[in-house]
DNA sequence: GCAGTATTTGGTTATTTGCGAAAATATACC
DNA sequence: GGTATATTTTCGCAAATAACCAAATACTGC
């Protein structure tokens, strides 16, 4: 983690890149394109939102660098730029796990 | 990734634990935990907001599952609950290194 | 050029978030 | 009990976010 050597403008480069996956739509459109490049439109059908609003979503996840776009034909492909992403999601995984153990604990027994 | 397994709730759980990250703030008092607990007075001091506007932070981290307090005298510890965030931003530093990188190239060079 | 498809952009509205000030709560000490 | 310290909660407001629709843009093929 590097502790002690995060100053406020590195936490904030960080910050915007986790917010660009905070939301549970941008967390399914990375997860798809997991699986290999897409254009917007499949991808629209994976969200189920507007494709206006899959097409904003995008944007952002391409501001933050986490994807790159290129255009073909009529369409936008879009794919993942980091194969780090998996570990990421790994560590937020285990994370709702242990909370739902604690929860379950404190409620049960 | 664990690809197309991810519906929407789970896709919804992550953003949660995600979104709690999401804040420069937040990442400095993960950042400031990594290096074991602290009272919330000493964390105002490494974020520089007021205590008030601290302790909601924290309160996030908390409900999200990624700290845990415990009360001693008049003070409150908080620590970290998850050693994975290493792993999570070692991705997120990656991310941005590439993207400078990219940014460079196309202003630049 | 015109029609058709794919995507982005702009406008509007509703919701959420973030902040500090002030009030409330909890504990320690005399 | 009363005062001091540490933390959380409440309140009001400003700013950011997200959704959809409609309009604009970009490309293809006739």
């Amino acid at each position: 983690m590097v502790r002690g050597k995060l100053n406020k403008s590195k936490a904030a480069l960080r910050a915007m890149v986790i917010k660009s996956l905070a939301h549970p739509s941008r967390v399914l459109l990375v997860d798809a394109l997991g699986g290999g490049e897409m254009c917007v439109c499949d991808l629209t059908e994976v969200v189920g939102s507007d494709i206006s609003t899959v097409s904003k979503h995008l944007a952002v996840l391409k501001s933050a660098g986490l994807v790159s776009v290129e255009k073909r034909g009529l369409n936008q492909f879009y794919r993942l730029n980091c194969l780090c992403l998996a570990d990421f999601f790994r560590c937020v995984d285990s994370i709702n796990q242990q909370q739902s153990r604690t929860l379950q604990k404190a409620c049960i027994g």
